[in-house]
DNA sequence: ACTGATATGTTATTAAGTTACATCAGTTGC
DNA sequence: GCAACTGATGTAACTTAATAACATATCAGT
């Protein structure tokens, strides 16, 4: 049970549907810490619960971690089964984030990798800045 | 005093130097926290000593931050003046990280922004995973 | 019921980064 | 020289992020 081809939402277990919903339901990406404090009430009351969750859920493909942020977003294409490689474009205002992927940029990393023999196992791609709406107001 | 045009070596403080020269000798990238405990001897106390010089560092462009690693590493190529889009290549077996411009996923960028009235400030692009020393080791 | 594997709960600790405030050194204007 | 400003530094305390270690619980398969 450690992909998405072999688990889907029905699989999930308790810990990590509250902690998917809480990520599901926000706006933007959310840290740990803010996931833990939005789950008091559910009985939550360690770090480690939620960093748990977040394991087996970025594992499955449901969530994507931040790294410039340190934080974590629901997947915004969760049925799209495996991802290749995917962007980020982080709005620095008001926090929205927009996952999107490109095959070309894939293709120059694989291209890279191969001329330096190099084997990617991650590649993350984070654009921080404005987004259209924040620009315009 | 804010870019790499008009800031020189020459021009350091003390413990931008220092922190400098740590990343510069290192094999490759250092926490903020590692780089204090090699400075203890020249009188380093505290981390805030360490983020001054690397924010500075990195306004100048000779220092980058390593997103998905919470650390830093001298610029490859410290005298090419303004870059570009850098990727790096992160080993996760032996640390070691290479440095290099892509135009294609600049382009690539652009693009999505201007098709999404998205205006980047700055972009990450980290591949994680093992390099051709350790491949073959 | 026994066993192994996974999930959970809890405490303490390490690592990363910031806030707030005091001091010091160089520079500009008088 | 001296006030006033600016940028750099020192220090302590604190917040946030992540992990280690250990104890329990749940559940499937036999
Ligand atoms: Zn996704
Ligand atoms: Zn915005
Ligand atoms: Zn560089
Ligand atoms: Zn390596």
């Amino acid at each position: 049970m450690t992909n998405r081809e072999t688990t889907t939402r029905e699989t999930l277990t308790r810990n990590q549907t509250l902690v998917f919903d809480a990520l599901a339901k926000a706006a933007g990406p959310l840290s740990a810490y803010t996931i833990l404090d939005k789950l008091r009430d559910d009985g939550f009351r360690a770090p480690l619960q939620v960093y748990r969750a977040l394991d087996k859920l970025v594992d499955f493909g449901m969530v994507h971690r931040l790294e410039s942020l340190n934080a974590f977003v629901a997947c915004a294409h969760p049925h799209c089964g495996q991802h290749g490689l995917i962007a980020f474009a982080i709005c620095e205002k008001c926090g929205h984030v927009s996952e999107f992927s490109n095959d070309v940029i894939e293709d120059q990393v694989r291209g890279w990798a191969a001329a330096n023999g190099f084997k990617p196992s991650k590649t993350t791609v984070e654009i921080r800045g404005n987004c259209a709406k924040c620009l315009n107001s």
